[in-house]
DNA sequence: AACTGTCCCTGCAAGC
DNA sequence: TGCTTGCAGGGACAGT
């Protein structure tokens, strides 16, 4: 699942290959990639233009182009971005194929097979109408200045779980279900903890887990996993999931104490896994109120 | 304001 | 072997 590692990942590979590349052909063959728009919105917004910047937001991909519009990509579960030479075959799930002149064509592949994901081509003075959603994101932990006191604010301010807390995109953007999990293990904070209630010293741990975990996942070029999809634009694997000590261990013993048997909670059909002998649930936690599945 | 469940979708694994 | 079922999950949304 790409989350904001990965998406850095694939936005330094886009960076390295397209930019100043101008676009000479466009196949769309996912209607439901462009679902926002439509084929021949995305088509006319493509052809010819150049993109002269690719930025990030959480896990928002933003191509600007030269003709003053921009494309928003979004891999959401299972999409990726593959950079293909011009006799490689199309990956099957392909829904969008974007081909650049150069010395040699080559082509950048939206491949996805659970459809979830997006391309969207749009004017950035229309944003919040046809995008209204990248304008509610919150501070993107890598990209904007989040220091201890930002993240004091946001948990502050609110009275709720913080496993969910990490995870709204519209309060802190691009940490996705692994990361969340990984960042609340290495500061010792339960994922149902009230963020009120988090000690000074708990919201210091948290914030420096947050910055040197998804720190080094960008460095180990993100996380790749058995069943999961992502790889980088040329198909390369990245290396963080060989740190992960919780993701995937439901029913383990902690690598951390070595002596918690890592648990597996369930919020609306969403995983969490923690460690109770590192991860102790504080007063102010509401924990009974999560179905607990332990294997 | 915060939380829950549903939907979208495919590939894979487990169970029968 | 071949089916069915369940699970994985990001984010929008509706309902409480």
């Amino acid at each position: 699942m790409p989350e904001l590692p990965e998406v850095e990942t694939v936005r330094r590979g886009l960076a390295e290959t397209i930019l100043g590349r101008r676009v000479v052909d466009v196949v769309v063959t996912g209607a439901r990639t462009v679902r926002r728009t439509s084929p021949e919105a995305v088509f006319d917004g493509l052809m010819g233009t150049t993109p002269i910047a690719v930025r990030r937001r959480g896990k928002y991909l933003l191509v600007m182009l030269d003709s003053r519009e921009a494309v928003m990509i979004h891999l959401r579960m299972s999409g990726q971005l593959l950079w293909l030479e011009e006799h490689d075959a199309r990956p099957s799930h392909t829904h969008v194929a974007v081909t650049f002149d150069g010395e040699r064509r080559q082509t950048l592949a939206f491949v996805d097979p659970r459809t979830f994901g997006e391309v969207v081509v749009f004017d950035p003075e229309r944003a919040d109408v046809v995008l209204p959603e990248l304008a509610r994101l919150g501070v993107d932990p890598v990209a904007d200045p989040f220091d201890r006191a930002t993240l004091a604010a946001i948990v502050r301010g609110r009275s709720r779980l913080v496993k969910p807390l990490l995870l709204d995109q519209h309060v802190i953007a691009g940490i996705g279900n692994i990361y969340a999990d990984e960042i609340l293990h290495a500061a010792k904070v339960h994922p149902e903890a009230l963020s009120s209630r988090l000690s000074g010293a708990a919201v210091t741990r948290l914030h420096t887990c947050i910055v040197r975990i998804l720190d080094d996942a960008v460095a180990a070029r993100g996380s790749t996993l058995v069943d999961a999809r992502y790889v980088d634009l040329m198909g390369e694997s990245g290396s963080y999931q060989t740190r992960h000590r919780v993701y995937g261990r439901a029913g383990l013993r902690c690598l951390t104490c070595g002596r918690g048997i890592l648990r597996h909670l369930r919020w609306s059909g969403r995983s969490t896994v923690f460690c109770p002998v590192c991860q102790r649930l504080p007063g102010g936690g509401r924990g009974q109120r999560a179905i607990r599945i332990t294997p």
